[in-house]
DNA sequence: GTCTATATACCGATAGAC
DNA sequence: GTCTATCGGTATATAGAC
């Protein structure tokens, strides 16, 4: 049974201008906002008319559909980058790690940020799929959390809501500074004597 | 000089038409969004055509300008309510009374904290007299923080940001419900500790 | 001050030629 | 797979009659 040695490079092909595609998308809203995206913005930045664009995505919202998961996917990987040698031994210093890998991933970009955690627009839920990064993520940070004794659930919702805080905080009142960057320290001290180390 | 005496009642039945219509505005954005507002559904709400909100506002972002005035006096009336008899006597007290007040305002309506905290559109800005209660609201936190003895920047910064923080993840993750402000006083209580109370 | 009618400008999406 | 042409819808805003 031979295979068409064509269709490997077809195949490339296809997944490159969706790449591009997406790529393109990522400036628009970087420049613009993730709401104020629109075919036409995109098709132009990829050298295409609107209507191509159906040629490789179903919807403008299975765009934003990839996008999220390709969101979710960088997270991921940040936070495996930064626990992959292992998390430090002192559950102090662990958390920080943990901390900093997040924070850092989601302030680099306001647009990605607003992707991941606000809704964009009311018709847009994303697939299953393109879900199934952001629970890993979340399913990471408690088997993280919990590899240093944090386990309670309350414990859970006060670390992401103070670390969250920061980073909308560093986004809404100094993007591209560290105003509050310079508090993540601090404040992942105060919940390690919170939770008692 | 004798005055129309006509002149009070068609001056408040002008002013009783505009805060129906900003009342109007005020549940659409409730039910669809606060970015998702349209002239078409406010009118519907008032009972009028959509050309004819523009005998009261100037625009639709004239009339996002004068909820965000609204929104953000609410806030102030709220945080003067709380501190009006004075401030307890310990700060740990006081702080707790200070957050919960912010909390409680912010978390009640999502649209409104919406308005008040992010971009709506990228055209819309509020104006100097809107964004004044904004200002008052921030130079009394102030105030009342430098009551009990919180003065410096980064403490500022980080007591901002982790109320901040409990709002938003309220609002996003748990709306209508209590999981995020059940964390409040413990985080306050953070805050004090590391403030050296 | 409210209405009808309309201007103007988009948007996402589809049809069909090439 | 990309194009042109277009559909169908919606938005803010204005003009002018009443």
């Amino acid at each position: 049974m031979l295979v068409d040695p064509m269709r490997d490079r077809v195949a490339e092909r296809r997944e490159a201008t969706r790449r591009e595609i997406l790529t393109s998308a990522w400036e628009v809203a970087q420049e613009k906002g993730i709401a104020a995206i629109t075919l036409k913005d995109v098709a132009d930045r990829v050298g295409m008319r609107p209507p191509s664009l159906y040629s490789h995505f179903a919807s403008k919202n299975a765009i934003y559909d990839a996008m999220f998961a390709q969101a979710w996917q960088g997270c991921l990987e940040a936070l495996h980058a930064a626990a992959g040698p292992g998390l430090p031994g002192d559950p102090r210093v662990a958390m920080t790690v943990m901390g900093r890998a997040y924070f850092d991933y989601a302030v680099a970009d306001q647009a990605r940020n607003q992707l991941m955690n606000a809704r964009i627009s009311a018709d847009f839920q994303p697939s299953p799929e393109a879900y199934a990064p952001s629970l890993a993520v979340w399913e990471l940070s408690r088997t993280l959390l919990a590899s240093i004794g944090v386990t309670a659930e309350a414990d859970l919702d006060l670390y992401s809501a103070v670390v969250g805080g920061l980073v909308d905080a560093q986004l809404a009142n100094d993007p591209g500074g560290d105003r509050y960057a310079r508090q993540l320290d601090r404040a992942i001290g105060m919940l390690a004597d919170q939770f008692g180390f």
